[in-house]
DNA sequence: CTCGGATGTTAGTCACCATTAACTGATTCG
DNA sequence: CGAATCAGTTAATGGTGACTAACATCCGAG
């Protein structure tokens, strides 16, 4: 019997070798497009040498959502806990999702294309992990916005999540620094509209 | 010799119907991860029975993109002529984008999904229609930030678009004229903020 | 030195799935 | 009345793909 690593907290290089790879490869045919001996093939391995680390398909991929999206929380929890005041925060909020977009295309795009290929008991926990991911950019923006309610917060934090995860669309368009610059005008503009209105 | 109806001008409602299922099992799951016995049984047929309809399953998704892409910018291009300035033609294409994408959520994910899943000669007239639409868009922002280089304009667009195409993932946050509202004044301000800089 | 665990390999197995074949009942139209 | 076409049906067929089994190699302790 041997035990396949379960979300363990020391990732060996190997595991993020493969899950990096099979990010690239589920962001551009999808879940069920990819085979279990592509992935492998991506790593130099052959097939059912995955099973050795991870203990099938489908917990591979919840186990990528689920680093996604503790990443993206956990960052956003730092970042918003160290800001002085709510510009700032809503700053560091919009440059760590731009960095982490920016960085990691292939990453935004399985996160939110492949939840609902994620079995049942993950399913919730990554669910859960976005919902506070939003909950943060919300309870930020209600400071910086108070007479604004927060359903409206939320569509507008996922209209700019949709602005900002444009970058696997505009892919060479601009050098890096330019598109992080002009998205985070943009953001910013477009959450400033939410309040004037017309 | 059964022939098949390949993209003709006046689709039965049998077809719609079918591309309809399809296009909202596609959204959940996937163009893989959804089985031809599936999108039959969601329009109370069953399994091969579409051939009936459609020469095969990759030929099913090529023409929903095509349609897809056909009417977003047959639409835009109506709607830009017929405008009276730029900033007349600006609000016409986003009220165009903003309704199709609160109307048709799973056309959306669809859309900007699986056309890596599409075969290759239709491949080629989809993306096309799509760089079409793009195109629309940066001349009409061009009219109205003469200042701004094309790329900057083409980044912004997608930027926009992803804001707009945010709908799916905010579903019932808010009632359908506060979301459009709501869309149409952060998509203009982001793009007012595309010239303002900081 | 050798034993055990970690990491691979190749060769099944079993399900599922797209597609085709063969057949059936309606409806139209000549 | 036919005959043809339309729109279905169920039953193969063939391929692909996830997963398991059985076997090999490499090392690092003891």
């Amino acid at each position: 019997m041997t035990a396949v690593p379960s979300p363990t907290r020391v990732p060996s290089p190997r595991r993020r070798e493969i899950l990096d790879a099979a990010a690239a490869l589920f962001a551009a045919r999808g879940f069920h497009g990819v085979s279990i001996e592509e992935i492998g093939g991506a790593v130099g391995i052959s097939g059912p040498a995955l099973y050795r680390h991870f203990s099938g398909k489908e917990s591979l991929l919840a186990e990528m959502l689920l680093d996604i999206s503790e990443r993206l929380r956990t960052s956003a929890v730092e970042r918003a806990t160290r800001a002085a005041d709510g510009r700032e925060a809503l700053d560091a909020l919009l440059s760590g999702q731009i960095e982490f977009a920016l960085d990691h295309p292939a990453l935004i795009t399985v996160h939110d294309r492949e939840l609902g290929n994620v079995p049942e008991p993950e399913r919730r926990r990554i669910r859960r992990l976005q919902r506070l991911y939003v909950e943060e950019w919300v309870t930020v923006l209600s400071e910086l916005y108070p007479r604004v309610p927060p359903p409206r917060l939320r569509a507008a934090t996922h209209a700019v999540f949709g602005l900002l995860n444009s970058t696997p669309h505009s892919a060479g368009e601009l050098p890096r620094d330019a598109m992080a610059a002009l998205l985070h005008d943009m953001a910013r503009a477009a959450l400033a509209g939410l309040v004037n209105g017309r």
